[in-house]
RNA sequence: GGCGGCGUAGCCAAGUGGCCCAAGGCGAUGGUUUGCAAAACCAUUAUCCGUGGGUUCGAAUCCCACCGCCGCCUCCA
């Protein structure tokens, strides 16, 4: 397995700390708004990495905290806190608000098929945690008390820019940072702030106050994971500050490499253009599930392309990802009536061969830093010679569709189970199939046009039998 | 100003020195199949990889220049 690490800008060969484990921490959403389609790429990719980690045999610990505490929405550490903001607009509770937009968050994992972590910390439940590290911060020397905030020291810690490569010389000519006489530094950032007009305080030996953003998923990613441990993904845009200070902070306090392998997924743009609020193209699942396009096609979209590449999303690229998904819906179905009809056998040597020869090019395509064309490419030729293969019996059937559920248990786009069909469907199709034994050709099609304005799909299978899907979805 | 990425067919996209007259998906066209369809299969759809030089026996792949596009640089994944 091989993984670009943002923090040595090389492609390596993966090495698990414990053999046959990962331990893995994603950023998760920062809940003062609906999460959008470029969250959920982020999201999607350390999906696609844990679903084939889990592939290769590997057991998984996965994290994804929760930001419930805003964070400012200016730069310098001042201005208003989104999640307050939010509260204030609606005249609510940051509880309330929060709480909300993780339900959203969490809908719209499930939508798309995201497995679920093993934990979602949230900030707000591990502010013990933080302060904790705050103190180890102060004894250790690396962070100064300055009227009730807290700041780590930069020019403390040698490594500082290691991950983004902004080293601190460069930082100071860029100056884009306004300077906070406070500080020792202009880089150095809070641990802990003090502001009596925020809503969410918590004590903490500093005086009354709230946690600087990166100190939560330094906090909580060594609580559940260790001081060490394998990979923590997370969008570009994290790379700096977020990650840096991470490393800063958890590595000071632990005296520890603290993230073995760093991943960050490139952002999705929208119809060739930056997603954001003024552009109104900002789209959540739920918005594109409510336009008619389906989740599983939004789920293929968005993991279809590499994760170090700008993604361009369009509804065209939408349309293409629900034609490919029907093909492979579409072999399977095939694949299922022949696993429950044919007669049983032996597996030709030639189909057998195909199955290993997939599942191997398919490994060896994702272990490639995630090569996910490469792997869909392994894929469709597999469909197509499935879909070849000729006077097939049950037991090939069922070993072609284990190797198709093998490959789904990485890309996770297939449909579970098939669709109910309502009884009126299944009376007119029947009707249709008389009619077409008797070759009474014009009441077959009547019937099927019936079926078809009704929102339902007659396919005929060999043998005069016949396959109804819902119109619009392969299965 | 600093750091980084990209430019391959109508669209998406893999390939990073010979296996490439370049995978796969979508779309299009023709065919096989079908009562007609649908689905499936077959064939065609880039002799060439932003442009111009260079290195090499050999380049989409390496080097140089130019053009174009994009991202990050204090809280947007």
């Amino acid at each position: 397995m091989k993984l670009y690490n943002t923090l040595t800008h090389k492609i390596e060969e993966f090495v698990p700390m414990q053999q046959g484990k990962v331990g893995m921490y994603s950023c998760g959403p920062t809940v003062y708004s609906h999460p959008h389609i470029g969250n959920f790429r982020s999201f999607l990719v350390a999906d696609l990495l844990k679903r084939f980690f889990e592939f290769k045999g590997f057991q998984v610990t996965h994290i994804m905290n929760i930001t419930d505490v805003g964070h400012l929405v200016d730069d310098a550490d001042e201005g208003a806190d989104k999640l307050e903001e939010a509260a204030k607009k609606q005249k609510k509770d940051p509880m309330e608000i929060a709480q909300f937009y993780t339900d959203s968050f969490m809908q719209a994992s499930k939508l798309l098929n995201i497995k679920p972590a093993n934990k979602y910390p949230k900030a707000t439940e591990h502010i013990n945690e933080m302060i904790e590290i705050i103190k180890k911060l102060i004894d250790k020397g690396y962070a100064y008390v300055v009227d009730n905030n807290v700041y780590y020291n930069v020019e403390k810690f040698a490594d500082y820019g290691k991950l983004s490569g902004n080293t601190l010389e460069e930082l100071n000519a860029g100056a884009r940072i306004e300077v906070n006489q406070e500080k020792t530094n202009p880089q150095d950032f809070a641990l802990w702030k003090h502001d009596p007009k925020h809503l969410q305080q918590w004590d903490s030996p500093w005086g009354k106050g709230f946690p600087g953003w990166h100190i939560e998923c330094s906090a909580m990613s060594s609580k559940y994971l260790g001081a060490e441990f394998d990979i923590h993904t997370g969008g570009e845009d994290n790379i700096f500050p977020h990650h840096e200070c991470e490393i800063a902070q958890s590595e000071a306090a632990s005296g520890k490499k603290f993230v073995h392998y760093w991943l960050h997924t490139r952002f999705l743009m929208f119809d060739g253009e930056k997603m954001s609020k003024s552009k109104g193209n900002l789209y959540t699942i739920q918005e594109l599930v409510e336009k008619g396009f389906r989740k599983n096609a939004i789920r293929y979209s968005l993991i279809s392309s590499h994760y170090r590449q700008n993604y361009n999303f369009t509804f065209d690229g939408l349309k293409a990802a629900q034609q490919a998904i029907d093909k492979i819906q579409q072999c399977v179905l095939r694949l299922e009536d022949l696993r429950k009809n044919a007669k049983a056998g032996e597996i030709r040597p030639e189909l057998k061969d195909l199955s290993s020869n997939c599942l191997k090019d398919f490994d060896e395509s994702l272990s490639d830093d995630l090569n996910i064309s490469k792997a869909l490419g392994v894929c469709f030729d597999f469909i197509r010679e499935a879909n070849k293969a000729e006077n097939m019996n049950s037991t090939e059937a069922a070993a072609l569709l284990d190797t198709i559920n093998k490959i789904d248990s990485v890309l996770g786009v297939l449909e579970a189970g098939e669709s109910e069909v309502p009884v009126n469907i299944i009376e007119l199709a029947e009707k249709r199939k008389a009619a077409k034994l008797a070759k009474d050709w014009k009441t077959a099609d009547a019937m099927r046009a019936q079926i078809t304005s009704l929102g339902w799909t007659v396919e005929d299978t060999p043998g005069g039998g016949y396959r109804l899907k819902r119109a619009g979805e392969a299965g």
